[in-house]
DNA sequence: AAGAGGCCCTGATAGC
DNA sequence: TGCTATCAGGGCCTCT
């Protein structure tokens, strides 16, 4: 479900619940121990138990929650979402984990698809194996894209996805940053000139900022449980707008989806090449 | 090594 | 109305 700036808002949201505090217990629920995925219940909780959070952030779409001697990390997938407390309305199958308190207050993880998983991880090595630089990092720059795309013979829009490449980005998001960087979805890395990816990077930067900004974008699941959603929805120029103006100025071709890297991807012929 | 495709899951919606 | 097919914002794994 979310990416990059839901996980931020959902970061934003919760670290005043969650810093200084102390993890009580982690328990999952309806049955589904694989929700921590990397640990037994039983080894999750030796590492937890009693540690006092320190920090509460984000790398990629992980939340990152760091205590004494680790880092728990919590990735939401399609359709994970933390809330404090449970409500009358909350369909209790749904819950995958609970994240105990001292201070009493529980932290419930709810996903229906059950594709979320709650990590523990000594160091941030592995995440660091897995995820390429934060958009926003300097890093993320043309020495390191054309250094990234050598040898490579794929389409933009799969790169954009890959979070090895760019950690954070998802379906959304790729769309938009590829329509305002005017360049074709199914382009392949290997044709794109310096000028071309130099917009693709300062146009990622921009886009999740201006997100971020908004508080992400709420569709379908992906709600903050404070109750404010976020608002870039509105801002969509080409995501879900299948068949409608494309929305640049003196542009009267119509919005295309297409399946590119198995995910339906939204873009205009005419104005991206 | 890189790329394509399957798979994990459930629910909402469209089409018949 | 009720059934079935399709689709959904992610990422890991396997096979070629």
């Amino acid at each position: 479900m979310p990416e990059l700036p839901e996980v931020q808002s959902v970061v934003n949201h919760f670290k005043p619940y969650l810093l200084n505090q102390f993890i009580h217990s982690i328990d999952y629920l309806n049955n589904y121990e694989k929700v921590f995925e990397t640990h037994s219940s039983n080894d999750l909780n030796k590492h937890v138990a009693n540690q006092k959070i320190s920090k509460v952030w984000r790398r990629g779409k992980y939340i990152v929650i760091d205590v004494s001697n680790g880092h728990l990390c919590i990735h939401l997938r399609m359709t994970g979402q933390l809330q404090v407390g449970c409500n009358k309305t909350d369909n209790t199958n749904h819950f995958t984990a609970l994240i105990n308190l001292k201070n009493k207050s529980k932290i419930y993880f709810k996903d229906y698809r059950k594709f979320g998983r709650i990590y523990f991880f000594k160091d941030l090595s592995i995440l660091n194996y897995r995820l390429g630089p934060e958009p926003f990092d300097p890093n993320f720059n043309l020495t390191y894209v054309f250094e990234f795309f050598k040898g490579k013979n794929k389409d933009i829009k799969s790169f954009l996805l890959d979070q090895k490449f760019v950690s954070g980005i998802g379906n959304i998001y790729a769309s938009e940053i590829l329509f305002l960087s005017k360049i074709n979805p199914c382009k392949k890395v290997s044709v794109l000139s310096k000028k071309e990816c130099q917009k693709i990077i300062l146009n990622s930067k921009k886009i999740l900022l201006k997100a971020i900004a908004k508080g992400g974008s709420s569709i379908r699941d992906f709600k903050d449980t404070s109750g404010s959603k976020g608002g870039f929805q509105n801002e969509f120029k080409v995501y879900q707008q299948e068949g409608k103006k494309c929305k640049n100025l003196g542009c009267f071709d119509l919005i295309k989806k297409k399946i590119i890297g198995n995910r339906s991807t939204f873009f205009c012929d005419s104005c991206q090449k």
